[in-house]
DNA sequence: CTCCCGATAT
DNA sequence: ATATCAGGAG
């Protein structure tokens, strides 16, 4: 690891010195995939209030897996894009059943082929169930990862290579809840807090935009 | 590269 | 009324 990404690092942890822990709430595995498959492109929070309802109504595997796609489509209509989680929900839950015993694999490609679950969604899974060393690449870590010169490409999944070539195995988790803290917090994508930011020293953006001044 | 979509802030 | 939020599939 170079200095750089060290000094980076020990600021995030000072920072953000909070346990480690995952923003959707879930009790079993399968309820965090369901939760994650819901994330897409929609806040932690929302969802956390379509979960709350939804999982006592359907407290098991089977009852997703047999959940009727309209009413299903009702019940998490305000995570957005609706028709295609719902349907993905039922034929991934279906996939658990049928072909896992209804339990949540753990590789990076079995967990992709479910319906719904691409590699952000199969890293949070990694991440959180399985103790795997994973990065999970979402909207925050692509954007800061490039602020902060770790990534230059502009594929998530490109940038989840070079972020596992740049950064230590014990920081992949936590590297992901502390980026989201950060840019929910100060690293926004349109108008970022930069003179308030602990880490501008380390942002080529923020170079970048000094040198236009 | 396009389509899928609602909630909240401004 | 419009901008912003924030992944996966075909």
């Amino acid at each position: 690891m170079t200095k750089r990404v060290k000094e980076i690092l020990t600021l995030l942890d000072e920072e953000y010195t909070t346990e480690y822990k995952c923003y959707l709430n879930y009790e079993t595995p399968w309820q965090l995939l369901i939760a994650t498959i819901l994330s897409a492109q929609c806040t932690d929070e929302r969802v956390n209030i379509v979960t709350k309802d939804l999982f006592q109504k359907y407290t098991t595997l089977e009852a997703f897996a047999k959940a009727d796609l309209k009413e299903l489509e009702r019940d998490i209509h305000s995570t957005g894009f609706y028709h295609n989680k719902a349907k993905n929900i039922i034929a991934c839950t279906k996939t658990l059943l049928e072909k896992y015993n209804g339990q949540v694999p753990q590789s990076i490609e079995e967990l992709t082929k479910l319906a719904g679950v691409g590699r952000k969604t199969a890293n949070v899974i990694r991440g959180n169930i399985f103790h795997e060393p994973s990065i999970v690449v979402d909207t925050h870590v692509k954007r800061i990862s490039k602020r902060l010169g770790l990534a230059k490409e502009e594929n998530p999944d490109k940038i989840e290579f070079e972020l596992m070539k740049v950064l230590p195995k014990e920081h992949w988790i936590l590297y992901n809840i502390q980026i989201i803290a950060f840019g929910r917090s100060i690293c926004f994508a349109r108008s970022p807090k930069c003179k308030e930011c602990f880490l501008k020293g380390y942002c080529i953006e923020y170079k970048r935009k000094q040198g236009k001044k």
